[in-house]
DNA sequence: CCTGCAAATGTTATAATGTTTCAAATTTTG
DNA sequence: CAAAATTTGAAACATTATAACATTTGCAGG
């Protein structure tokens, strides 16, 4: 399985949905975590679209399945989900993207592309390993870190601005 | 002007306010902006905290100034102050802060504490210049970083968990 | 001075996002 | 099976942010 670029090349992605969802069954299993019903359909939703869902965007989902469910039920499947680094909140979109390195104990780095919307997720040990320094020159102890890079993807750099 | 761990260390704060406004004074006149009473008072009140300010905190402060404001007003004036680079947005808080690095052409980087919620914004050249690098070999042209970590702050480790 | 334009602010309403609370159902465990 | 714990349902509510349009203010040119 290639980690490289993923959303930026054309792909089975049914394939790749149904490959993330065995991964997370496995990792739930190893976890003794439960990935029920609405939690999956929820990762499911999630990683049908390479852009980031919103809360809301995947309510909207559930309830056209006839799934009729209020936000509090997305917000606690969300939160599960993302406990178990099944995906990523992205804050600066206030929204949700699966996660393409789950269990491997990450951080996690997104390149958010302001024209197609798509983002990669990318793990930079080099860039976690300056941040970590520089915390730590502080003397503050990092637990937690927020990387996000908005900015042109290559397919929308190549096209004309305006056309 | 120590540009080090200032929220940790003991200071005179109205000072470092009144340093602030002085100098987005400056920052405003050179760039042929109008810095407004508004714009002003609102870039004054979220100095007046180290911890970042919410809109709606804002809006509250104003309110009790006897100014009668209404969300947009308070919108408005930190969109102005983001776009001229005088305070910054804490998207994992959904809050503003005033920047402390103002009219240098930064890319900030926030130690945000979850205990005692104080924030520290660095200038991390080397942090930076591996998020280029990493976005850079993607073929992602980087445009804004969003880099926020939470964790703890030298001060709240030093304390008992539960006391 | 005043007139007309652009920028800034006021005002009302509403959209979008997220949480609290308590009840009911389901699963797990003894 | 029964008790306990986890998960889900449901309604109300809280917080954050924007849309749309009216009004005022600052300012350049006549």
């Amino acid at each position: 399985m290639s980690a490289r670029a993923i959303p930026y090349r054309p792909h089975n992605h049914d394939a790749c949905v149904s490959q993330a969802l065995t991964d997370a069954r496995a990792i739930c299993q190893r976890q003794n975590a439960r990935l029920t019903a609405i939690r999956e359909r929820v990762l499911e939703l999630i990683w049908q679209s390479h852009k980031p869902l919103g809360a809301y965007d995947v309510l909207a989902e559930l309830s056209s399945d006839g799934h009729n469910a209020a936000p509090p039920t997305v917000y606690r499947a969300l939160d599960f989900l993302q406990q178990h680094g099944l995906v990523h909140r992205i804050a600066s979109l206030n929204a949700f993207i699966g996660c393409t390195h789950a269990g491997e104990n990450h951080t996690g780095m997104f390149l958010i592309c302001r024209v197609c919307g798509n983002v990669l997720e990318l793990t930079a040990p080099s860039v976690s390993t300056e941040v970590r320094k520089a915390a730590a020159e502080e003397g503050f102890r990092a637990e937690n870190t927020t990387l996000e890079i908005a900015g042109l993807c290559p397919r929308c750099q190549a096209e004309p601005d305006h056309d």
